[in-house]
RNA sequence: GCCCGGGUGGCGAAAUCGGCAGACGCAAGGGACUUAAAAUCCCUUAUCCGGCAACGGGUGUGUGGGUUCAAGUCCCACCCCGGGCACCA
């Protein structure tokens, strides 16, 4: 008989071919009676082709769901496609193609890579977020927001290249220049825009993360939140202008230091600076919002302005000049502080660049009042100078000055965030239009429910350049006002895309409703997402976008989880060459040439085998070439053993062989069950068909009828073509992944006999073989009379003697 | 500066609860098979010292201390690497 090689091109093809249409394979029922697991990885970029970067994503949740299907879930695992906002645009513009046909296509070619490297998804559910129908739905929200009072429109700052007469991306600025004009410094233009209050459930979102998250997203992913809603307590204080009597509310979170405040800074463009400012000084301000907007925040010198005004602390009465300065943001906390340079090191940076006088307030606790206490800036401990408060620990002094605050009227205690509303208006084509119209009678109307949805026009001009496109199809821009019937404008800003992918897991769930969202009844049984799989980037906005959005729809009403995913795992990087792997490093191995020249099933295998799921992993083509060499080694071992006539029949290899087998199956249950360590899991395999290898001739029939078919279920989370096609080698019918996941029995996987190391003063000196469970006192005697010890025991007293059963006996002499 | 990770052979890594450091793989070297090569199969491979050898002994998980019969693992201090945040008042 001819020998049977591993042909991996041969094999997949085979499997992919039968399956392609089977849209059945991998459904999963609402309301099974069995377990639920929905297993989902972060949304691809259809940027048209994958790379092995991207695979190791999903040949982790795709393990993961194979894995779970054979313990009997009811998994859900689909697939979707997002928009992609901004590159795709450029990219499509750049090919000279239609953002949407460039998209869809790309969509199609991604698709027919997922499918290629045999992914387990749910297709029915797929859905693609550039699509009317999702569009419809975003702007569904988009109202509810805005009868809630949690969609507004304000005037706001926005990055703008002179060049290009256009809004830019915050990633589009690099080095404080844009992106296309690398001499042209982006200046901060005023723009109307629309915003989601984010802010309304910062605390909320901060709260969730300490009772809901912790212990089940990483630690790292949740410190960066808890950083980015930065939540800080204090107090506002208004200090009131000279003259005017207008009042100016500073943000402090040391109101005990505020008697050693020498003058009050204001944002340059806070309104009360505005007013105070000359016509010099108000050029003065416009240069320092310019120069924030170009240079990284960290690069600025300080700089300032004096207004000519004067306002009165309300503690102490003092007069304090006010000044403009660079390093107050307008958007934290009032956009005007304090300034107590004895105990700040900004202010103390800034009040000696101008000349302003420092008094220092706070002494240590056991110490003196020092004048200049550089070195002790922040340092809390006992207020001085500073009137009735005088004596009190800063955190009594606080207490009581936030008591006088509110009972004079004059501020309160106040706890800010450092989080900003999300502003969701772009002034780009790509994306779902905000559905609005602009009355000059009625103001701003939104679009009714029955009109949804808004549609982007095809008949478009993009040029990357100028105002949004959409402003110039006038078919898309002139309606008449919904209320009034008169003539109107159609807001011409479409929504970040990042609502697209705030909610898109919820959609999989009913991927063709018409009528809803979503049926609010899948969604109960499906939610939170058992297990989310991306990687770290995403760690802020899609994170934390999509926590908000789950809480405004709870709220809503249509649905009762108040977080998204109840874990979330962030996988690490695939590495190439000592880089990470991009395009402009010319180091991307793509998904193609790995199938091509390895496999779908060796390339993960692979990825999988090189490092744990979270670390970094190295691709390299001969670890590449390992992980083919081990499935050419398992599937001959498979192939001829089913081909075999005669078999062994010794008893001892069956044992060495069976208990291996029974070992790997508890190692490999508790690596998916516990760890995800698959690098483990595969090492195990490997451990296994090594032990096979050595004992093939002598094992019985009865031993290899066992260890196949395990070996086989094994393998299917990790490599399924070749396990599926070994499974048919060996006369079974339909999918692997159908079939129960194997049980180990601990008996068979037990050690016939304990190796039991022997230490002298912790140095291991022999080793005996005992059966397991030998008792303390006989290990003991055995140790101190095996001949291995007996040189290091010579002539020396023991002192102690620690036995640890079926492990080691450490002997303590002197 | 602050907050997270991490540091183990030539390389990727393993050691899950404080109990044999280096499983498994890559690379390298040797052997078998072959006219030959590829493929395959088997063996060796942390390091130093002694020995022809089987073997024996010492050292070894970033550095320095500590706890313990026993530390890659726990505690303290420090060094280095990676990531995140950063005039946030």
């Amino acid at each position: 008989m001819p020998e049977r090689i591993y042909d991996h091109k041969e094999i997949e093809l085979k499997w992919h071919d039968r399956w392609k249409n089977d849209a059945t394979l991998y459904k999963a029922e609402v309301n099974s009676t069995r377990p639920k697991y929905y297993v989902l990885e972060m949304l691809p970029y259809p940027s048209g082709s994958l790379h092995i970067g991207h695979i190791r994503n999903y040949a982790i949740g795709d393990a993961l769901a194979r894995y779970k299907w054979m313990q009997g879930f009811n998994v859900l695992h689909p697939m979707g496609w997002d928009a992609f906002g901004l590159p795709a645009e450029n990219a499509a513009i750049q090919r000279g193609r239609h953002p949407h046909e460039w998209t869809l296509s790309n969509i199609e070619e991604m698709k027919r890579q997922h499918r290629r490297m045999g992914f387990s998804y749910d297709w029915d559910l797929e859905v693609t977020t550039c699509e009317p129908e999702y569009y419809r739905w975003n702007q569904w929200f988009f109202l509810k927001m805005l009868e809630r009072g949690l969609a507004y429109r304000k005037k706001a700052l926005v990055n703008w290249c002179p060049e290009c007469g256009t809004v830019l991306a915050n990633e589009q600025v690099i080095d404080g220049c844009c992106w296309r004009h690398e001499a042209t410094p982006v200046v901060q233009r005023a723009l109307e825009q629309w915003f989601w209050k984010i802010t309304a459930y910062a605390d909320e979102l901060l709260k969730d993360i300490t009772e809901k998250l912790e212990g089940h997203w990483p630690d790292r992913v949740l410190s960066m939140q808890r950083n980015w809603i930065g939540r800080s307590e204090g107090s506002e204080i208004d200090f009131t202008l000279e003259g005017t009597g207008e009042k100016i509310r500073v943000f402090t979170t040391r109101v005990d230091t505020i008697y050693g405040a020498t003058c009050v800074i204001l944002a340059p463009e806070h309104p009360v600076a505005q007013k105070l400012l000359d016509e010099a000084g108000k050029a003065r301000a416009k240069q320092m919002i310019d120069a924030r907007a170009q240079k990284g925040p960290g690069d600025l010198e300080k700089d300032g302005h004096f207004t000519g005004g004067y306002a009165i602390n309300p503690y102490s009465g003092e007069r304090l000049p006010v000044w403009i300065g660079n390093f107050v943001l307008m958007d934290y906390g009032t956009g005007a502080i304090m300034a107590v340079p004895a105990h700040d090191e900004r202010d103390f940076e800034f009040c000696t660049t101008y000349g302003i006088p420092i008094r220092a307030v706070i002494r240590p606790v056991d110490g003196a009042l020092d004048e200049h206490p550089k070195a002790a800036f922040g340092d809390y401990g006992i207020v001085e100078k500073s009137g009735e408060y005088s004596g009190l620990p800063s955190a009594d002094a606080r207490t009581k000055m936030n008591q006088r605050a509110e009972r004079e009227g004059f501020g309160k205690a106040a706890i800010t965030f450092r989080i900003k509303d999300w502003g969701i208006s772009r002034q780009r084509y790509w994306g779902t239009p905000i559905p609005v119209v602009h009355c000059p009678k009625c103001g701003v109307v939104p679009v009714p429910e029955k009109d949804l949805p808004v549609v982007l026009p095809t008949d478009v001009k993009l040029t990357g350049k100028g105002r949004s496109p959409l402003l110039d199809v006038e078919s898309f821009m002139n309606v008449k006002c919904p209320v009034c019937g008169e003539d109107a404008r159609r807001e011409s800003d479409t929504m970040d895309t990042f609502v697209d992918s705030s909610w898109y897991f919820y959609r999989y769930c009913d991927a063709h409703n018409s009528s809803a969202p979503f049926d609010s009844a899948k969604i109960a049984y499906w939610f939170p997402i058992d297990q989310y799989i991306g990687g770290v980037e995403h760690a802020i906005l899609h994170l934390i976008y999509s926590r908000f959005f789950t809480k405004v729809m709870r709220d809503l009403g249509l649905i009762q989880n108040s977080e998204p995913a109840a874990r979330l795992f962030t996988q690490g990087m695939v590495i190439k060459d000592g880089a990470k792997m991009s395009k402009n490093k010319g180091n991307v191995v793509s998904a193609e040439d790995m199938i091509d020249r390895f496999g779908a099933d060796t390339g993960r295998l692979f990825e999988l085998f090189a490092a744990p799921p979270e670390k970094d992993m190295d691709w390299t083509d001969s670890g590449a070439e390992g992980a083919y060499r081990f499935l050419s080694r398992i599937f001959r071992f498979v192939t001829r053993t089913a081909d075999r006539a005669v078999f062994g029949n010794d008893a001892e290899a069956d044992r060495r062989a069976l208990r291996k087998l029974h070992q790997m199956i508890k190692r490999i249950t508790e690596d998916f069950d516990q760890r995800w360590h698959f690098n483990t899991s595969i090492a195990g395999l490997m451990e296994l068909v090594n032990v096979l290898y050595i004992e093939e001739e002598k094992l019985s029939r009865a031993a290899l009828e066992q260890i196949l078919p395990a070996l086989v279920l094994m393998l299917e989370p990790f490599a399924p073509y070749t396990a599926e096609e070994m499974w048919e080698t060996l006369g079974r019918a339909a999918p692997v992944f159908r079939q129960p996941w194997p049980k180990f029995d601990p008996e068979l996987a037990k050690e016939d006999s304990a190796e039991v190391v022997l230490q002298v003063n912790g140095k291991v000196r022999g080793r005996i073989l005992v059966s397991f469970g030998t008792p303390k006192d006989e290990l003991e005697r055995a140790a101190l009379t095996d001949p291995s010890t007996q040189s290091f025991l010579a002539g020396k007293q023991v002192v102690k003697v620690v036995v640890v059963p079926d492990k080691l006996v450490n002997i303590v002499v002197k």
